[in-house]
DNA sequence: TCTAAATATTTGTTTTTACAAATAAAAATG
DNA sequence: CATTTTTATTTGTAAAAACAAATATTTAGA
């Protein structure tokens, strides 16, 4: 598997998991950062060594095969974000291109001893889990806040958008996984929440809401 | 840089070391398993980007900027193989494949943190120097094996082949860096040793001799 | 249902790295 | 010093990944 291959099927994952049963090519082209007809041609490729099913015009789909693979490109991925926080002290909107790199290494005694060394981590500092060495993982039971009736409260456990600008305003706003969260009032006029924050009071915007999620 | 451009620049730094002062096309497609066809269109490549010096037939020869970069990538390379030792307990004959892959990863922050992590170590598990961020490296004064007058003593600091079958070898036998080592007798008929090994007697070849330094 | 718009594929190129075979230059040898 | 041998380069191709423009298929609108 070359780097790009990789990319590819791991992409496919993702857009699969966040909807749609058959992925389109313009979706991956688009998520890819490149055109229609190179799509085309790679997925062609890809269902020729058994990753995905593909038939013209019909979308694509990942075979067990083709899973099992992007399941372990994505442990790889969140196992090495660990590593950037825990070990070498990254803050977690800098870990995700590092780690883009560091997910196609091929050594699965690498990975196992990663793991290892970092005490089998089930989440990546985003709070997305960590499959094992099988591909099992468990979704945490999660709502984004914004779906959530007023008074509720539970545990920070996970952002939707883990770009660096969103995660550096939850920085900049001491807005962390793990803190005590319970949603105080909403606002009909716009959605947005006044939230209680370990001790604090804290405004946010329905779209920030919509990208945070809590364990209740 | 690609990797392949890495991979030729590196290949070259460490020709230029181990003899010749220009560096023949041959002797490049060689170390690289390549055909000198391959190596006459990268190294022409690579002159145009300012990193080697190079004339038809004349062989090649790294600029500053190339030596910098040769010098980058193998101060990545020694500082992952220290991090694979010891924090993810790999042994010696392990760890240069996996290096030759983590030495590519594109990250100032990552690898000055590595650093920091392994506590600025000055030499990897072979007992070769590690460059700073600025390329500096002092080489151990070091003399090997068979090269060293009866009975000098000294301290086992670094092995020149550093094959996994040699250094399993030296595994084998118990033969590790930082023990100390006397010569006992030397055979003139073959130029095999007795050595004292901590306080073990070990005979060795003159092969295995002449890839074994020690300070003494 | 027929046509226009949206989506996806084909075709023909490009770039990168590599190779084999043919050729050229340099070095070695008589 | 002419010839052979070794070494290096050129030329013409190949495979991988990508793109633009042309074309085909599907879907949605009228």
């Amino acid at each position: 598997m070359t780097h790009s291959e990789e990319n590819y099927i791991k992409i496919i994952f993702h857009l699969r998991r966040t909807g749609m049963e058959e992925v389109s090519t313009n979706a991956i082209a688009e998520q890819m950062d490149t055109k229609p007809s190179s799509v085309t041609d790679m997925v062609r490729k890809l269902s020729e060594k058994g990753l995905l099913h593909y038939k013209k015009y019909q979308g694509v789909k990942l075979t067990e095969l083709g899973k099992a693979m992007a399941l372990s490109i994505i442990r790889k991925h969140r196992l090495w974000e660990v590593f950037l926080v825990e070990k070498l002290n990254f803050s977690w909107d800098e870990v995700h291109e590092v780690a883009e790199q560091l997910e196609h290494i091929k050594s699965e005694k690498l990975i196992d001893k990663l793991d290892w060394l970092l005490d089998y981590p089930k989440y990546d500092p985003h709070g997305d889990p960590i499959p094992d060495k099988n591909g099992a993982f468990k979704e945490r039971e999660k709502k984004l806040l914004n779906e959530v009736p007023i008074n509720t409260a539970g545990i920070c456990v996970g952002v939707k958008d883990s770009s660096a600008t969103f995660l550096k305003f939850l920085d900049k706003y001491n807005i962390a996984l793990g803190q005590q969260i319970q949603v105080l009032e909403r606002e009909e006029f716009d959605g947005s929440l006044v939230l209680k924050i370990d001790d604090r009071e804290v405004h946010i915007s329905n779209q920030i809401a919509s990208n945070l999620y809590i364990k209740i």
